[in-house]
DNA sequence: TCGGCCATGAAACATTTGTTGCACGGTTAT
DNA sequence: ATAACCGTGCAACAAATGTTTCATGGCCGA
């Protein structure tokens, strides 16, 4: 009668499903099809939308051994939370000390990082792009691992718009920035967790100051985050290794320089090409031969 | 109340965070950092482990525009409905040709990107950690936008190599650093087309030190490849858009200072320890809490 | 054919849910 | 100083929830 848990709710359901009475059956096939509502809307919604009766769910959580309808609602629940879904972990734990561990920890890396660009919103990117193209002056932050991004992003703006762009604390302390900031004005920063108590307060400061803020973050969650016109989310924690992964807050950067300079159209292309001769003309490059 | 339907609950709630009274931003907080639980666990249940009043979540749904609480965990719900994922309907919409040529060029910039990574070769970066780990310093170069990655080499490798990791030219011209460079030591130079004279320089320095050198470049036939002990390769222009594609130079980067500090260990993990309880003793990091 | 059994739907049940009215404490404006 | 206001916690509210009970109808064995 009192049967063991088995691995999954679902697994327990589908193994006991053709035993059960017809119309439980019927019952049990549509939690099994809507899952995702089976948690989270009532159990009289799905009756009315299964066309079966109430009591129906309550007699199928029993008959594969729940205490109730409640009880195996919190299984499903639990089985679906988003931070069990861990492909890497399962890798990782068969990952034995041995020979080639260290190249197997680098392609384990790798891989990772490759599966979490694509998650990255594309949509998100040009619309903050946007916001950068019409934006007075823009303000760059990042801190500790962050602040080669910052750098980065820095570096590719100002080759086509020296003078609108700015690292937040280039050039003195950042508390003298953070009174400058003004309305019309963009203030990007970036930051995963743990988060600093000095990107956030510039974050703050930005928001005070009526600027557009855009955050590039690991969560929604993320303090600096809070208030923020834009949010750009990357995966920091998704590889494999202790120090959390910069690929994904890089690729966006890159992607977002680069959907801003396409928007700034020729003028933008005119001043790339002579902020490049400059670069040529102080003979900063080898010359390209043959 | 006309509700403005923005694009998402929580970017609602992010926005609106700031305006809200002290108590509802607390509660703001949780429920962006827990929107799972927000969508299955009752009100109540999350007041208990929010440590906060449960009337505070109902006026947190009227604050940010809702009817009421079940409106906006109806929102959350929905936002959270796993067969409507965005990546899909993006990348179908992006594909013409007009007004979302910017998503295009993103998710194509991302997909070669992604695809890009796995072709880095895991075995060259073993092979040049184990380098890295016997060197007795470990001096790091880059030049223009490959500055960024060398900062962040920098930092990582310093967190557990205080001492011995250094960036050329951090502390005055670089000339001074070249004539520094010794036998045993090793030399990182980044780079791509097109090269900067400085990062060839640095290279012939290094060989002519005797120090061993390790390219990070997008060809075998860098300037700053000829002589390398190590040279790590990565797909710069593989991208489309105007700027070369850090991303597999960052990659090779983050790999690089895995595997050195995981060959480095118990010693580099104690370090490393150090270095964290020293930044968070001085209050670096938001406290985490929830 | 009869009698027991079980599946099934409807209704009544006790709980729990989300909501709202009210009083208290703090701040701000007059 | 006083009044008005707002944010906040408490408690009571009506509605909705999951559960149980009961009556019905069909099925199979005797």
């Amino acid at each position: 009668m009192a049967e063991p848990a088995k691995s999954s709710p679902l697994s327990e359901l589908r193994i006991a499903l053709p035993s059960l009475p017809l119309r439980l059956q019927e019952v049990g096939r549509f939690v099994a099809a809507n899952d995702y509502d089976a948690t989270t809307r009532s159990m009289r919604d799905l009756a009315a939308e299964a066309g079966a009766d109430p009591a129906a769910f309550t007699r199928l959580a029993k008959a594969i051994g729940y205490s109730g309808w409640d009880d195996l609602r919190a299984a499903l629940t639990e089985a679906r939370r988003p931070s069990q879904t861990s492909p890497f972990s399962a890798r990782a734990k068969g990952r034995r000390h041995g020979p080639n561990a260290d190249v197997t920890l680098i392609t384990d890396k790798l891989e990772a990082e490759a599966a979490g660009l694509p998650r990255i919103s594309a949509h998100a990117i040009a619309d903050a792009a946007r916001t950068l193209h019409d934006a007075r002056r823009i303000w760059i932050t990042g801190y500790r691992s962050c602040r080669s991004v910052a750098e980065l992003l820095n570096y590719e703006l100002r080759l086509f718009r020296p003078e609108q762009v700015q690292i937040v604390g280039a050039s003195g302390p950042d508390d003298l920035d953070l009174g400058a900031f003004r309305a019309g004005e963009a203030v990007i920063v970036i930051g995963f967790m743990p988060y600093t108590h000095a990107s956030v307060r510039v974050a703050q400061a930005a928001y005070r100051a009526g600027a557009t803020l855009i955050a590039i973050a690991d969560s929604v969650a993320a303090p600096m985050a809070e208030g923020a016109d834009h949010v750009l989310l990357f995966e920091a924690a998704s590889s494999p290794g202790f120090f959390p992964s910069l690929t994904g807050a890089l690729a966006i950067a890159q992607s977002l320089a680069a959907v801003t300079f396409s928007l700034g159209g020729s003028a933008a292309k005119k001043r790339l090409e002579d902020t490049e001769a400059r670069l040529a003309a102080t003979s900063t490059y080898v010359s390209e031969k043959g």
